[in-house]
DNA sequence: GGTTTCAATACCGCTTTGGTATCGTTCATC
DNA sequence: GATGAACGATACCAAAGCGGTATTGAAACC
């Protein structure tokens, strides 16, 4: 049993004739007779009785055209909506997100690809840098958002944006008179340090300047995530370096200031995917995200 | 497209190997790989990405694999519900019925018909002589249970069962005390006569039969059915002549009584359909009205 | 009784199909 | 780093299946 012989059938019985049913499927009539014969043979009862001024349905054909409809039409949303996820307008994107980008840049940019593809449906998946890449190689996710990627063969990064480095501090602290702030001035100064990960990121970054500035590092606590990390700010614990858009989470007591600093200056918020994705959704989303960067860049 | 290439599609989809699904399917990998690149063309976009392991599935693949199996399984059923109705063991019986059989013959064959066919819906339609030979002729019926049909060249006739002739009497009328009635015991009695009908039926018969009798009919009303005829009678509008059958319908003030006449002994209850229909489920209908009629022929 | 119209059949040529053999890659293993 | 195994793709051939034309046989219509 085929599609086309079913849809041959339907042909038939609408027009209750084989001429001229097979006129409305561009065929001669003989082959028409020879395909319901064949679907009648296979399904082991005649579909038709065959009269003098064309054809009646028998139980059979009723019963089997109580069906075909409705197959048929499945059908044609089957191929419909192959075709649709073949170009990236239905489907499901699988991100992976972590850190301050989801406090503002990553919202915006998802709601900009939601704005282009609404029929795609976005799932967010909170995971750490490390749990990004794995989950890119297993495909549990097909993009990820963090800082610093680590290079790796399979996995392409595109730059989504760079930004400049702030200090959280509590606001009655000294240092919230200036405008900017130096690592010397935060030199032996108590420090929250984040994320904690075993993959280079932030924290090593910030390491590495205040040794080359040769200011005394004095971390009070490590954090998992930049939200515990401001919340301990205002709870008076320390100061904390983070990304500019980090400052849009306002906290009672945490103000921010520049950070003035030759070898820690600008950070890059990046996006990873896997090289040999093919995924159209993937491409268009990519476009979004170039589109954002080259937005941002020209600023 | 076709349930083949789909059928196909699935199979690679669960193996995720050509070699594994060709061979599932009983047939070389090459053909496999042709028909579903056939299939990648058609829906003009890939199912399936070649790694060096197997295959993977696209965007374009999950989305026509979301479709397929509701397809494949559709596709058995209507199939499998074809095969059933081509037995007859599904679907439709629409019976024509009227008069006197309603209330005794015609629901025992009917409740028989549905135990050896459960699956078959029945579908009663109040229809007098003429009408259910114009629906059968119409197809809007497929059987039609009524007395002497007239033959028809396109209409075959079963003879159900023969019965008795009765009259209903009031029970405080004369006749009521003896066991028998003759046309001539009711010379000139008011006299209720059904059915109303162009086409000769058992009215037509018991006017012929006063008249070979020499007994004077003297017909106080014409009724349309069997069920007014009797509830008249009930009145004291007279009597009238019935079917044994009839008698199963109890109404107080009413007595049956044997009708004693040569001119007018049986009456035959028979079932009607046409010649050239095919339906098997007519046939299994036929063979029950036919296993019926041998078994009150025997007694 | 001739004509038209219906589906079925016969037959032909060709497209399409499935099969075998083989190729080019990739990956695992030594 | 070479080698063999496994993957899908390709080339080619034989055969089946398909659609087409021409025709048949039967029924219905004028």
């Amino acid at each position: 049993m085929e599609l086309r012989q079913l849809r041959e059938f339907l042909a038939l019985c609408e027009e209750r004739n084989f001429r001229r049913a097979a006129e409305r499927l561009h065929m001669a009539q003989p082959p028409l007779t020879r395909q319901i014969r064949a679907l009648e043979d296979e399904l082991g009862a005649p579909l038709f009785v065959r009269t003098s001024k064309g054809v009646d349905l028998t139980e059979a054909g009723l019963a089997l055209l109580a069906e075909v409809p409705k197959l048929l039409e499945l059908a044609e949303r089957a191929k419909e909506r192959t075709q649709l996820a073949g170009k990236g307008l239905i489907g499901k994107l699988d991100v992976g997100v972590f850190g301050s980008g989801v406090l503002d840049v990553i919202p915006r940019l998802l709601a900009r690809f939601h704005a282009e593809r609404p029929e795609v449906v976005l799932e967010l998946h909170h995971l750490n840098k490390a749990q990004q890449m794995e989950a890119l190689r297993e495909r549990r996710i097909t993009v990820g958002f963090n800082r610093l990627f680590p290079p790796d063969p399979e996995l392409a990064i595109e730059i989504v944006l760079r930004e400049r480095l702030m200090v959280a501090l509590p606001k009655d602290h000294a240092l919230a008179r200036q405008s900017e702030v130096t690592l010397r001035d935060m030199d032996n100064e108590p420090l929250i340090l984040y994320p904690h990960s075993p993959l280079p990121g932030l924290a090593q970054q910030v390491a590495s300047a205040y040794h080359r500035e040769g200011a005394r590092m004095n971390v009070v606590q490590t954090v998992d995530d930049v939200l515990t990390s401001i919340a301990l700010v205002a709870g008076g614990f320390g100061m904390s370096v983070c990304t500019q858009s980090t400052a849009s989470l306002q906290l009672p007591g945490v103000v921010y200031r520049l950070l003035n600093c030759r070898h820690l200056r600008d950070i890059e918020l990046a996006c990873i995917h896997r090289r040999d994705d093919p995924s159209p959704i993937l491409a268009t989303f990519l476009g979004v995200v170039r589109a954002f960067a080259s937005e941002r860049q020209s600023r």
